[in-house]
DNA sequence: CCATCATTGCACATCAGTGTGCAACGAAGT
DNA sequence: ACTTCGTTGCACACTGATGTGCAATGATGG
Protein backbone atom coordinates (compact mmCIF):
# COMPACT_ATOMS: atom_id res chain seq x y z
CA UNK A 1 0.00 0.00 0.00
CA UNK A 2 3.13 2.19 0.75
CA UNK A 3 6.21 2.34 -0.01
CA UNK A 4 7.12 0.63 -2.79
CA UNK A 5 11.25 -0.12 -2.26
CA UNK A 6 12.26 -1.34 -5.85
CA UNK A 7 15.93 -2.95 -4.58
CA UNK A 8 17.64 0.20 -4.65
CA UNK A 9 21.03 0.09 -6.58
CA UNK A 10 24.23 -0.29 -3.92
CA UNK A 11 25.02 3.61 -4.81
CA UNK A 12 21.09 4.79 -3.90
CA UNK A 13 21.07 2.52 -0.78
CA UNK A 14 25.42 4.17 0.49
CA UNK A 15 23.94 7.37 -0.72
CA UNK A 16 20.88 7.34 2.08
CA UNK A 17 23.39 5.95 4.45
CA UNK A 18 25.07 8.68 4.24
CA UNK A 19 22.38 11.31 3.97
CA UNK A 20 20.45 9.19 7.09
CA UNK A 21 23.83 9.57 9.13
CA UNK A 22 24.08 13.35 8.52
CA UNK A 23 20.82 13.73 9.98
CA UNK A 24 21.64 11.37 12.72
CA UNK A 25 24.85 12.83 14.27
CA UNK A 26 23.35 16.41 13.38
CA UNK A 27 20.83 15.59 16.06
CA UNK A 28 23.52 15.01 18.56
CA UNK A 29 26.06 17.70 17.71
CA UNK A 30 23.38 20.38 17.73
CA UNK A 31 21.72 18.41 20.49
CA UNK A 32 24.52 19.75 22.58
CA UNK A 33 25.02 23.05 20.72
CA UNK A 34 22.79 24.52 18.64
CA UNK A 35 25.52 26.92 17.69
CA UNK A 36 27.61 24.24 16.18
CA UNK A 37 28.72 24.58 12.03
CA UNK A 38 28.39 22.35 9.19
CA UNK A 39 31.75 21.87 9.61
CA UNK A 40 31.12 19.87 13.01
CA UNK A 41 28.76 18.46 11.52
CA UNK A 42 29.91 16.99 8.53
CA UNK A 43 33.42 15.79 10.77
CA UNK A 44 31.05 13.73 13.45
CA UNK A 45 29.34 12.45 10.45
CA UNK A 46 32.47 11.25 8.87
CA UNK A 47 32.62 13.10 5.88
CA UNK A 48 34.07 16.93 4.24
CA UNK A 49 31.85 20.04 5.39
CA UNK A 50 31.35 19.40 0.63
CA UNK A 51 29.45 16.76 1.20
CA UNK A 52 26.83 17.99 3.28
CA UNK A 53 26.28 20.42 1.09
CA UNK A 54 25.67 18.12 -1.58
CA UNK A 55 22.56 16.81 0.35
CA UNK A 56 21.61 20.07 2.36
CA UNK A 57 21.68 22.96 0.10
CA UNK A 58 22.05 25.42 3.02
CA UNK A 59 21.75 25.10 7.01
CA UNK A 60 18.28 26.07 6.90
CA UNK A 61 17.40 22.90 4.15
CA UNK A 62 18.99 20.53 7.21
CA UNK A 63 17.22 22.29 9.99
CA UNK A 64 13.76 21.94 8.11
CA UNK A 65 14.58 18.17 7.26
CA UNK A 66 15.02 17.37 11.19
CA UNK A 67 11.85 19.84 11.73
CA UNK A 68 9.79 17.96 9.35
CA UNK A 69 10.93 14.20 10.61
CA UNK A 70 9.92 15.75 14.29
CA UNK A 71 6.73 16.48 13.68
CA UNK A 72 6.19 13.22 11.78
CA UNK A 73 7.44 10.95 14.46
CA UNK A 74 5.48 12.86 17.14
CA UNK A 75 2.59 13.27 15.49
CA UNK A 76 2.32 9.42 14.85
CA UNK A 77 2.77 8.52 18.44
CA UNK A 78 0.65 11.01 19.43
CA UNK A 79 -2.31 9.49 16.84
CA UNK A 80 -1.37 5.75 17.79
CA UNK A 81 -1.66 6.88 21.19
CA UNK A 82 -5.18 8.64 21.13
CA UNK A 83 -6.60 5.57 18.62
CA UNK A 84 -7.28 3.31 21.64
CA UNK A 85 -9.92 3.56 24.09
CA UNK A 86 -8.50 4.10 27.59
CA UNK A 87 -8.49 6.31 30.34
CA UNK A 88 -6.88 9.88 29.38
CA UNK A 89 -4.06 9.75 32.26
CA UNK A 90 -3.26 6.01 30.97
CA UNK A 91 -3.47 7.15 27.39
CA UNK A 92 -0.85 10.23 28.94
CA UNK A 93 1.76 7.68 30.24
CA UNK A 94 1.64 5.78 27.34
CA UNK A 95 1.85 8.89 25.59
CA UNK A 96 5.14 10.15 27.62
CA UNK A 97 6.80 6.52 27.62
CA UNK A 98 6.98 6.56 23.38
CA UNK A 99 7.40 10.53 23.55
CA UNK A 100 10.50 10.42 25.71
CA UNK A 101 13.32 8.92 23.54
CA UNK A 102 11.71 11.37 20.59
CA UNK A 103 11.53 14.05 22.52
CA UNK A 104 15.18 13.19 23.85
CA UNK A 105 16.32 13.06 20.36
CA UNK A 106 15.01 16.13 19.16
CA UNK A 107 15.68 18.19 21.92
CA UNK A 108 18.04 20.82 19.65
CA UNK A 109 14.33 21.82 17.92
CA UNK A 110 13.56 23.58 21.29
CA UNK A 111 16.66 25.96 21.51
CA UNK A 112 16.74 26.68 17.53
CA UNK A 113 12.69 27.41 18.40
CA UNK A 114 14.66 31.32 18.89
CA UNK A 115 16.39 32.50 16.77
CA UNK A 116 17.31 32.82 12.91
CA UNK A 117 14.93 29.47 12.50
CA UNK A 118 12.75 30.22 15.12
CA UNK A 119 9.92 31.06 12.19
CA UNK A 120 10.58 27.98 10.38
CA UNK A 121 10.40 25.56 13.26
CA UNK A 122 7.58 26.76 15.44
CA UNK A 123 5.07 26.65 11.65
CA UNK A 124 6.31 22.81 11.64
CA UNK A 125 5.40 22.68 14.97
CA UNK A 126 1.95 23.66 15.07
CA UNK A 127 -0.20 20.87 14.19
CA UNK A 128 1.69 18.95 16.97
CA UNK A 129 0.46 21.61 19.29
CA UNK A 130 -3.00 21.31 18.18
CA UNK A 131 -2.81 17.53 18.45
CA UNK A 132 -1.80 17.48 22.24
CA UNK A 133 -3.93 19.86 23.10
CA UNK A 134 -6.60 17.79 22.48
CA UNK A 135 -5.19 15.32 24.19
CA UNK A 136 -5.62 17.29 27.40
CA UNK A 137 -8.88 18.93 26.55
CA UNK A 138 -10.40 15.55 26.40
CA UNK A 139 -8.79 14.20 29.82
CA UNK A 140 -10.23 17.59 31.23
CA UNK A 141 -13.34 17.22 29.60
CA UNK A 142 -13.52 13.28 31.40
CA UNK A 143 -12.87 14.96 34.39
CA UNK A 144 -9.35 12.83 34.46
CA UNK A 145 -7.43 16.24 34.31
CA UNK A 146 -7.67 18.98 36.50
CA UNK A 147 -9.44 22.27 34.91
CA UNK A 148 -7.65 24.82 36.82
CA UNK A 149 -5.14 26.02 33.33
CA UNK A 150 -6.86 26.21 30.05
CA UNK A 151 -6.02 23.21 27.83
CA UNK A 152 -4.05 25.34 25.49
CA UNK A 153 -2.05 26.56 28.07
CA UNK A 154 -2.16 23.29 30.08
CA UNK A 155 -0.98 21.54 27.09
CA UNK A 156 1.75 23.94 25.96
CA UNK A 157 3.16 23.71 29.67
CA UNK A 158 3.37 19.85 29.76
CA UNK A 159 4.60 20.23 26.53
CA UNK A 160 7.37 22.49 27.65
CA UNK A 161 7.73 20.76 31.19
CA UNK A 162 8.63 17.28 28.91
CA UNK A 163 11.03 19.17 26.61
CA UNK A 164 12.45 20.73 30.30
CA UNK A 165 13.59 17.23 31.16
CA UNK A 166 14.58 15.61 28.30
CA UNK A 167 16.81 18.74 27.44
CA UNK A 168 18.36 18.56 31.32
CA UNK A 169 20.84 16.94 32.43
CA UNK A 170 18.99 13.58 33.46
CA UNK A 171 17.75 13.00 30.04
CA UNK A 172 19.35 10.03 29.68
CA UNK A 173 18.05 6.57 30.88
CA UNK A 174 14.83 5.72 33.06
CA UNK A 175 15.07 8.19 35.62
CA UNK A 176 14.32 10.89 33.55
CA UNK A 177 11.25 9.48 31.78
CA UNK A 178 9.74 8.03 35.28
CA UNK A 179 10.34 11.36 36.75
CA UNK A 180 8.85 13.22 33.49
CA UNK A 181 5.84 10.63 33.38
CA UNK A 182 4.90 11.34 37.25
CA UNK A 183 5.74 15.23 37.40
CA UNK A 184 3.55 15.42 34.34
CA UNK A 185 0.75 13.63 35.48
CA UNK A 186 0.68 15.36 38.69
CA UNK A 187 0.77 18.84 37.14
CA UNK A 188 -2.13 17.66 34.88
CA UNK A 189 -4.27 16.47 38.51
CA UNK A 190 -4.18 13.39 38.64
CA UNK A 191 -3.89 12.50 42.27
CA UNK A 192 -0.15 10.92 43.36
CA UNK A 193 -1.82 7.63 44.77
CA UNK A 194 -3.33 7.32 40.63
CA UNK A 195 -0.21 8.68 38.98
CA UNK A 196 1.95 6.57 40.92
CA UNK A 197 -0.23 2.95 40.55
CA UNK A 198 0.01 4.31 36.77
CA UNK A 199 3.56 4.28 36.53
CA UNK A 200 4.55 1.64 38.99
CA UNK A 201 5.62 2.21 42.18
CA UNK A 202 8.79 0.45 42.58
CA UNK A 203 11.04 0.55 38.73
CA UNK B 1 25.63 49.90 57.05
CA UNK B 2 25.56 48.89 53.61
CA UNK B 3 26.08 51.27 50.23
CA UNK B 4 27.14 54.43 50.75
CA UNK B 5 25.96 57.08 48.33
CA UNK B 6 28.53 60.14 48.44
CA UNK B 7 26.10 62.54 46.23
CA UNK B 8 27.84 61.39 42.73
CA UNK B 9 28.20 64.18 40.57
CA UNK B 10 26.50 64.11 37.18
CA UNK B 11 28.66 62.64 35.36
CA UNK B 12 28.98 59.67 37.60
CA UNK B 13 25.34 59.41 37.82
CA UNK B 14 25.04 59.58 33.65
CA UNK B 15 27.55 56.83 33.13
CA UNK B 16 25.41 54.63 35.81
CA UNK B 17 22.65 55.05 34.03
CA UNK B 18 24.06 54.54 30.56
CA UNK B 19 25.35 51.48 31.89
CA UNK B 20 22.16 49.77 33.65
CA UNK B 21 20.62 50.84 30.47
CA UNK B 22 23.29 48.95 28.47
CA UNK B 23 22.18 45.86 30.86
CA UNK B 24 18.77 46.71 30.98
CA UNK B 25 17.80 46.25 27.16
CA UNK B 26 20.68 43.76 26.61
CA UNK B 27 18.34 41.22 28.49
CA UNK B 28 15.41 42.41 26.57
CA UNK B 29 17.19 41.99 22.84
CA UNK B 30 19.05 38.70 23.97
CA UNK B 31 15.65 37.43 25.78
CA UNK B 32 14.38 37.78 22.13
CA UNK B 33 17.13 36.25 20.10
CA UNK B 34 20.27 34.90 22.43
CA UNK B 35 21.93 35.42 19.16
CA UNK B 36 21.84 39.22 18.89
CA UNK B 37 25.28 40.71 18.43
CA UNK B 38 26.27 43.99 20.05
CA UNK B 39 25.42 46.06 17.63
CA UNK B 40 22.08 45.61 18.49
CA UNK B 41 22.11 45.65 21.99
CA UNK B 42 23.71 49.38 21.56
CA UNK B 43 20.91 50.08 19.22
CA UNK B 44 18.53 49.27 21.50
CA UNK B 45 20.21 51.35 24.39
CA UNK B 46 20.53 54.02 22.16
CA UNK B 47 24.05 54.28 21.65
CA UNK B 48 26.97 53.01 19.70
CA UNK B 49 28.62 49.67 19.43
CA UNK B 50 31.53 51.24 20.61
CA UNK B 51 30.09 52.66 23.80
CA UNK B 52 29.12 49.17 24.95
CA UNK B 53 32.63 48.34 24.65
CA UNK B 54 33.49 51.34 27.13
CA UNK B 55 31.60 49.28 29.15
CA UNK B 56 32.37 46.15 28.88
CA UNK B 57 35.18 44.80 27.15
CA UNK B 58 33.84 41.94 25.55
CA UNK B 59 30.40 40.16 25.25
CA UNK B 60 31.65 37.56 27.65
CA UNK B 61 31.71 40.39 30.25
CA UNK B 62 28.17 41.91 29.35
CA UNK B 63 26.64 38.17 29.99
CA UNK B 64 28.51 37.32 32.75
CA UNK B 65 27.40 40.62 34.33
CA UNK B 66 23.92 39.58 33.86
CA UNK B 67 24.27 36.31 35.15
CA UNK B 68 26.09 37.43 38.52
CA UNK B 69 22.66 40.20 38.65
CA UNK B 70 20.57 37.26 38.15
CA UNK B 71 22.26 35.05 41.36
CA UNK B 72 21.93 38.06 43.56
CA UNK B 73 18.42 38.60 42.70
CA UNK B 74 17.24 35.01 42.84
CA UNK B 75 19.31 34.64 46.23
CA UNK B 76 17.84 37.21 47.81
CA UNK B 77 14.11 36.26 46.86
CA UNK B 78 15.15 32.67 47.77
CA UNK B 79 16.58 33.47 51.03
CA UNK B 80 14.33 36.08 51.89
CA UNK B 81 10.94 33.97 51.52
CA UNK B 82 13.04 31.02 53.42
CA UNK B 83 13.23 32.76 56.40
CA UNK B 84 9.48 32.57 57.46
CA UNK B 85 8.40 29.88 59.08
CA UNK B 86 5.31 29.33 56.91
CA UNK B 87 4.49 26.17 55.48
CA UNK B 88 6.78 24.67 52.86
CA UNK B 89 4.16 25.15 49.86
CA UNK B 90 2.86 28.58 51.04
CA UNK B 91 6.53 29.61 51.43
CA UNK B 92 6.89 28.25 47.40
CA UNK B 93 3.95 30.23 46.70
CA UNK B 94 5.50 33.45 47.81
CA UNK B 95 8.75 31.69 46.54
CA UNK B 96 7.01 31.71 42.86
CA UNK B 97 5.09 35.09 42.84
CA UNK B 98 8.65 36.72 43.65
CA UNK B 99 10.82 34.93 41.75
CA UNK B 100 7.93 35.14 38.57
CA UNK B 101 9.36 38.50 37.09
CA UNK B 102 12.88 37.78 37.86
CA UNK B 103 12.91 34.78 36.00
CA UNK B 104 11.20 36.43 33.07
CA UNK B 105 13.50 38.79 33.14
CA UNK B 106 16.42 36.86 32.65
CA UNK B 107 15.43 33.84 30.62
CA UNK B 108 17.82 34.48 28.03
CA UNK B 109 20.61 33.20 30.85
CA UNK B 110 18.56 29.37 30.03
CA UNK B 111 19.19 29.17 26.62
CA UNK B 112 22.77 30.92 27.55
CA UNK B 113 23.47 28.09 28.87
CA UNK B 114 24.81 25.79 26.24
CA UNK B 115 27.45 26.67 24.02
CA UNK B 116 30.31 29.29 24.37
CA UNK B 117 28.70 30.52 27.44
CA UNK B 118 27.63 27.69 29.26
CA UNK B 119 30.71 26.95 31.58
CA UNK B 120 30.30 30.55 32.95
CA UNK B 121 27.00 30.64 33.73
CA UNK B 122 26.45 27.05 35.10
CA UNK B 123 29.00 27.98 37.43
CA UNK B 124 27.29 30.76 38.62
CA UNK B 125 24.11 29.73 38.87
CA UNK B 126 25.03 26.64 41.16
CA UNK B 127 24.50 28.41 44.15
CA UNK B 128 20.83 29.14 43.35
CA UNK B 129 20.57 25.17 42.33
CA UNK B 130 21.32 24.37 45.90
CA UNK B 131 19.36 26.66 47.50
CA UNK B 132 16.20 25.21 45.51
CA UNK B 133 17.47 21.96 46.01
CA UNK B 134 16.80 22.76 50.13
CA UNK B 135 13.69 24.23 50.06
CA UNK B 136 12.44 21.19 48.21
CA UNK B 137 13.99 18.93 50.83
CA UNK B 138 12.37 20.86 53.57
CA UNK B 139 8.78 20.28 52.01
CA UNK B 140 9.74 17.22 51.33
CA UNK B 141 11.06 16.43 54.97
CA UNK B 142 8.20 17.93 56.52
CA UNK B 143 5.77 15.80 54.51
CA UNK B 144 4.08 18.55 52.11
CA UNK B 145 5.77 17.76 49.36
CA UNK B 146 5.49 14.18 47.35
CA UNK B 147 8.33 11.84 47.43
CA UNK B 148 8.08 10.46 44.19
CA UNK B 149 11.56 11.84 42.76
CA UNK B 150 14.72 12.97 44.83
CA UNK B 151 14.85 16.30 45.85
CA UNK B 152 17.75 17.26 43.78
CA UNK B 153 15.96 16.61 40.71
CA UNK B 154 12.90 17.79 41.86
CA UNK B 155 13.61 21.14 41.98
CA UNK B 156 15.78 20.80 39.10
CA UNK B 157 12.47 20.09 37.14
CA UNK B 158 10.46 22.30 39.02
CA UNK B 159 13.06 24.88 38.62
CA UNK B 160 12.72 24.06 34.34
CA UNK B 161 9.13 24.48 34.63
CA UNK B 162 9.18 28.06 35.83
CA UNK B 163 11.49 29.20 33.47
CA UNK B 164 9.84 27.39 30.52
CA UNK B 165 6.95 29.05 31.24
CA UNK B 166 8.59 32.37 31.90
CA UNK B 167 10.34 31.24 28.22
CA UNK B 168 7.03 30.47 26.59
CA UNK B 169 4.57 32.47 25.25
CA UNK B 170 2.62 32.98 28.16
CA UNK B 171 5.22 34.87 29.59
CA UNK B 172 3.75 38.08 30.34
CA UNK B 173 1.22 38.81 32.59
CA UNK B 174 -0.81 37.15 35.66
CA UNK B 175 -2.38 33.82 33.69
CA UNK B 176 1.63 32.72 33.25
CA UNK B 177 2.59 33.45 36.83
CA UNK B 178 -0.81 31.67 37.60
CA UNK B 179 -0.20 28.78 36.17
CA UNK B 180 3.35 28.22 36.94
CA UNK B 181 1.96 28.61 40.57
CA UNK B 182 -0.30 26.25 40.46
CA UNK B 183 1.44 23.98 37.71
CA UNK B 184 4.31 23.67 40.11
CA UNK B 185 2.78 23.36 43.04
CA UNK B 186 0.58 20.18 42.09
CA UNK B 187 4.30 18.85 40.49
CA UNK B 188 5.62 18.76 43.99
CA UNK B 189 2.41 17.02 45.19
CA UNK B 190 0.70 19.23 46.68
CA UNK B 191 -3.04 18.32 45.80
CA UNK B 192 -4.87 19.87 44.11
CA UNK B 193 -7.84 21.73 46.52
CA UNK B 194 -4.71 23.19 48.79
CA UNK B 195 -3.07 24.52 45.79
CA UNK B 196 -6.08 26.35 45.13
CA UNK B 197 -6.39 27.41 47.99
CA UNK B 198 -3.40 29.07 48.32
CA UNK B 199 -3.22 30.90 45.16
CA UNK B 200 -6.81 31.69 45.14
CA UNK B 201 -9.56 30.10 43.70
CA UNK B 202 -10.60 33.22 41.65
CA UNK B 203 -7.98 36.09 40.44
C1' DC C 1 37.58 -1.83 -19.93
C1' DC C 2 35.05 2.23 -19.67
C1' DA C 3 31.61 5.49 -18.00
C1' DT C 4 29.16 7.19 -14.11
C1' DC C 5 29.05 9.49 -9.99
C1' DA C 6 29.57 10.11 -4.90
C1' DT C 7 33.16 11.85 -2.53
C1' DT C 8 37.15 14.47 -1.67
C1' DG C 9 40.36 18.42 -1.17
C1' DC C 10 41.26 22.72 -2.25
C1' DA C 11 40.20 27.03 -4.05
C1' DC C 12 37.54 31.31 -3.52
C1' DA C 13 34.14 34.99 -2.44
C1' DT C 14 30.97 36.59 0.88
C1' DC C 15 29.11 37.96 5.10
C1' DA C 16 28.53 38.95 9.98
C1' DG C 17 30.34 39.66 14.30
C1' DT C 18 34.18 40.88 17.44
C1' DG C 19 37.48 43.86 19.37
C1' DT C 20 40.60 47.94 18.86
C1' DG C 21 42.48 52.64 17.65
C1' DC C 22 41.91 57.37 17.13
C1' DA C 23 40.39 61.98 15.94
C1' DA C 24 36.58 64.95 16.82
C1' DC C 25 32.53 66.70 19.14
C1' DG C 26 30.11 68.52 23.13
C1' DA C 27 28.53 68.84 27.72
C1' DA C 28 29.97 68.94 32.54
C1' DG C 29 33.46 70.41 36.19
C1' DT C 30 36.85 73.79 37.90
C1' DA D 1 37.60 80.14 29.33
C1' DC D 2 39.86 75.93 29.88
C1' DT D 3 40.11 71.20 30.88
C1' DT D 4 38.22 66.70 31.43
C1' DC D 5 35.99 62.97 29.61
C1' DG D 6 31.93 60.32 27.90
C1' DT D 7 30.42 59.70 23.53
C1' DT D 8 30.55 59.41 18.67
C1' DG D 9 31.83 57.96 13.95
C1' DC D 10 34.79 56.32 11.42
C1' DA D 11 38.85 53.36 10.47
C1' DC D 12 41.00 48.68 10.55
C1' DA D 13 42.33 43.71 11.33
C1' DC D 14 40.77 39.34 12.69
C1' DT D 15 37.97 35.42 13.14
C1' DG D 16 34.61 32.00 11.96
C1' DA D 17 30.94 30.34 9.29
C1' DT D 18 28.39 30.00 4.90
C1' DG D 19 27.93 28.68 0.23
C1' DT D 20 30.07 27.69 -4.37
C1' DG D 21 33.28 25.95 -8.11
C1' DC D 22 36.19 22.57 -9.91
C1' DA D 23 39.64 19.10 -10.76
C1' DA D 24 41.10 14.62 -8.94
C1' DT D 25 40.02 10.12 -6.98
C1' DG D 26 38.07 5.78 -6.48
C1' DA D 27 34.50 2.53 -6.20
C1' DT D 28 30.36 0.90 -8.70
C1' DG D 29 27.78 -0.69 -12.76
C1' DG D 30 27.30 -1.78 -17.59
Amino acid sequence: MMGVVPTESSRVRSMNETRERILDVALDVLGENPDAGMGDIASAAGVVRRTVYGYFPSRLDLVQTLAEQAVTEVTAVLTQVSAGDAAADATWVEFIARLWPVAHRYRVLLALRRGEYGEAIHGLLGPVDELLADLVKRGQDSGVFAQHVPAGILSQVAYGVVFAIADSDLSNGTPGARAATITSLLMLGVPETRAMALVGDQP
